[in-house]
DNA sequence: ACAGATCTGATAACA
DNA sequence: TCAGATCTGT
């Protein structure tokens, strides 16, 4: 295999430098992945390691997924014995092995952002404090915030500086929550997503014969995507690699772009000070973009004052310059993308999934939705609410993880009145004060609920307990689909869904089928050697819902700029390039933050391979409101000989036609791993017959042209595309804002012209 | 306890 | 705008 033969000096260094301390700084689109998979290859091929020896941390599922495939490819099936995952994967199941050490259950439950917020929110009233100055998710940022960076709650709490901060923010009991908080999550059987990194930590910092087992085990390890590494992170794998010093790291500093998680930019700019004899390898050759490209993305991240220095080039062609496009608003933003969109398609034969839409915030994505529909342009949407996030899906997987785990609160209070069987909140209060009170678990309570409750409540929650009991009899004796199916049943759930007869209410009866048929493929799956429910769980705690791209459809991928980081598309369109949007208000305070928003202005323009277009409305509507819009400050940072304000006609304001069609049902989105989703419910187009204007009168069509606006007195407004001649008769074909294109014999069709 | 009316307050998102 | 939390009446 001639694999060197296919990098060039500075990849090849970096894969050939397999021992002692590595940092790859990787510019965008520098060949990155092939250096990490080839790198793996030639550790094992050209340096005999043991496959099992290598370690392999990303950041999120489909990264590793990614990387396993083509690691398989370069380096056969051999290669499938790597460790490779995320960070919370692979430590949640080093976590699970050695979780006696620390008290916890081997099948805890972990906690994702909504249960951790609905436990915070309960410690915060049973403290009764206010919770609009305690509002969960500062205090759980908080939390989280003091996790990433090692403290403890008993750190935190001695710690006079975080002392005064809180004193500052009007919260001085914030080191109270988080104790009561941690050890709500102990007696739940639960960790939260930081837990599983914090308490790897302290598992190695404590018990240094299992930390000397994983030094031993890990004599390579691999770091993608370093600079998105917080403290605790870190130390994992700078504990992990203290024996061997065999640890390669990856990252550009220029895409940090996720310091409001935890990510701490000082880990990729320090790092040198951690490793003396670091061995440091910039790839700066660009592959991906056009010199045009590269050089606006150069003048861009040039204003940053702490980073790595690097200078990106390119060897492809100059390409077109950036095009400036100005709107009137934001539905006409929609409306001139979507229309360059289609021209660039038929122009350059290009594909639905050679185009991204890009914007900061999520809300942008309606206007943007509009007009593609408009257009009949496929195009999915990336983010947004996952599967898992979903309220059916988390109130089956709230039955599934009570019956394993009955200490389990958050799933408690999920299920315990729903579906409806009359015990209200006050029940649930005094259960948990019952609890609290003699010191014993929640579920002992509720399986004598009589003697804390009185009435139709003390019934209910009896049998409610008899239900759980039974499905638990039934996880020990059947297969994890068996089990999760007859409680879907018997729980009252199904049937729930199954009443409600809207076009939501049966979706999300689909949706519970679809996680039900996840779990027969999981059981049917002949490498899962574990068949029960407790396995599944623990299997499916931590994915998400685009770890797999499986959705087959050419379409236009509309997404956020932090979304669309590590990926790349022929035309880029950059929307609501406006002050106070994008720079965000909120980044506006320090230089540091505003130096993460410049970064992600970097990570946008970056992703363009070909062509990249800004665009920026003079109004839009936020917050129901009308508002006035200035250009991004950010749109004078970029060289203007890279600019070039765009002559392409935005399209007329047509009347009345464009506003108000309803909200738009996002669409289209990948599947991920095992479940195909149903899309979600699209509000029925309705074809409404289009009502002609007034005075309307047919216009004389002999002299009609391309690009024209017409009106047509069923189809409504639309734009000639293109006129033929074939034999006597005259055909236009029509793009109608409603019904899509038509083509209509101009000796038949009433057509008003409007311009 | 529960359904329907009313009010409120907004980044970005990985596990 | 719109989703979630809170309030109100039965």
């Amino acid at each position: 295999m001639n694999y060197l033969d296919q990098l060039n000096p500075e990849q090849r260094a970096a894969v050939e430098h397999t021992e002692g301390p590595v940092m790859i700084i990787a510019g965008a689109g520098s060949g990155k992945t092939r250096v990490l998979t080839y790198r793996i290859a030639h550790l094992i091929y050209a340096k005999g390691v043991d496959p099992f020896q290598i370690l392999s941390l990303t950041f999120t599922n489909k990264a590793a997924f990614e990387m396993k495939q083509r690691i398989e490819k370069v380096a056969g099936l051999e290669a499938r014995n790597t460790w490779m995952g995320t960070f919370h994967s692979t430590f949640a199941k080093i976590l699970r092995v050695e979780s006696d050490r620390l008290g916890y259950p081997s099948n805890f439950t972990i906690y994702d952002t909504q249960d951790s917020k609905s436990l915070i929110k309960s410690v915060v009233k049973e403290m009764k404090l206010d919770d609009k100055i305690y509002k969960p998710s500062t205090v759980l940022s908080r939390i989280s915030g003091a996790k990433n960076r090692l403290i403890s709650w008993e750190a935190y709490q001695n710690d006079p500086y975080l002392k005064a901060d809180d004193e500052a923010a009007m919260k001085p009991r914030m080191g109270e929550v988080y104790e009561r908080y941690q050890k709500r999550l102990f007696k739940s059987g639960a960790m939260d997503f930081d837990d599983l990194l914090f308490n790897t930590n302290v598992l190695f910092r404590d018990h240094l014969d299992v930390l000397n087992k994983y030094q031993q085990r890990f004599r390579y390890i691999m770091v993608d995507e370093f600079q998105d590494t917080n403290l605790s992170q870190y130390l994992i794998t700078k504990k992990l690699a203290a024996v061997h010093q065999n640890i390669c790291v990856v990252g550009d500093d220029a895409q940090s772009i996720y310091a409001f998680r935890g990510a701490d930019i000082q880990n990729i700019l320090n790092f040198e000070k951690d490793y003396p004899d670091l061995f440091v390898v910039k790839l700066e050759q660009n592959y991906r973009s056009t010199k045009m490209i590269v050089e606006a993305a150069n003048s861009i991240i040039d204003k940053n004052k702490a980073q790595l220095k690097k200078t990106v080039w390119t060897s492809n062609p100059d390409g077109d310059q950036i095009e400036l496009i100005k709107t009137s608003s934001d539905n006409e933003e929609g409306r001139v993308v979507a229309n360059t969109i289609f021209e660039e398609k038929n122009n350059k034969k290009l594909n639905n999934s050679d185009f991204a839409i890009l914007y900061r915030t999520n809300s942008q994505s309606r206007a943007i939705e509009e007009a593609l529909r408009k257009m009949n342009l496929n195009y999915k949407i990336v983010g947004g609410l996952s599967f898992y996030q979903r309220k059916e899906i988390k109130d089956l997987m709230a039955y599934l993880r009570f019956t394993v785990n009955p200490m389990d609160e958050e799933a408690f209070k999920r299920i315990i009145n729903y579906p409806k069987r009359g015990i209200g909140d006050s029940s649930v209060e005094k259960m948990l004060v019952a609890a609290y009170e003699h010191d014993i678990e929640l579920w002992e309570v509720v399986k004598n609920a009589r003697s804390f409750l009185t009435g139709r409540a003390a019934n209910s929650v009896a049998d409610f307990a008899t239900t759980i009991q039974a499905f638990q009899i039934e996880a020990e004796r059947k297969d994890a689909y068996e089990t999760a199916n007859s409680i879907a049943k018997q729980s009252g759930l199904l049937k729930e869904l199954y009443e409600d007869k809207t076009i939501e209410g049966l979706n999300r009866y689909e949706n519970v089928q679809e996680l039900l048929n996840a779990i027969k493929e999981y059981v049917d799956n002949e490498e899962n050697p574990d068949k029960s429910l407790g396995a599944f769980l623990q299997e499916i705690a931590l994915l998400t819902d685009n770890d797999q791209d499986k959705d087959q459809t050419d379409s236009i991928t509309v997404m956020t700029i932090h979304s669309s980081k590590g990926l790349e598309f022929k035309q880029v369109f950059v929307v609501g390039m406006e002050e106070d949007l994008f720079p965000s208000q909120m980044m506006m305070q320090s230089r540091e933050d505003l130096e993460e928003e410049r970064r992600l202005f970097y990570v946008a323009t970056t992703r363009a391979m070909d062509k990249l277009y800004f665009s920026y409305a003079v109004t839009r509507y936020r917050y129901g409101r009308l508002l006035n819009c200035e250009p991004s400050r950010f749109l004078e940072e970029v060289d203007p000989r890279c600019l070039k304000v765009n002559k392409r006609a935005s399209s007329r304001e047509m009347p009345g036609a464009f506003r108000k069609d309803g909200p738009a049902g996002s669409e289209g989105r990948s599947g991920f791993v095992g479940i195909k989703r149903k899309p979600e419910s699209r509000r029925p187009t309705q074809l409404k017959i289009h009502t002609p204007s007034p005075d309307f009168k047919p216009s004389n069509t002999n002299n009609l042209r391309a690009e024209q606006l017409v009106e047509h007195p069923k189809f409504g407004f639309g734009k000639v595309r293109k006129i033929e001649v074939e034999g006597l008769n005259r055909k236009a074909t029509i793009n109608f804002e409603h019904f899509g294109e038509k083509t209509l014999l101009l000796s038949f069709a009433k057509l008003r012209i409007i311009d």
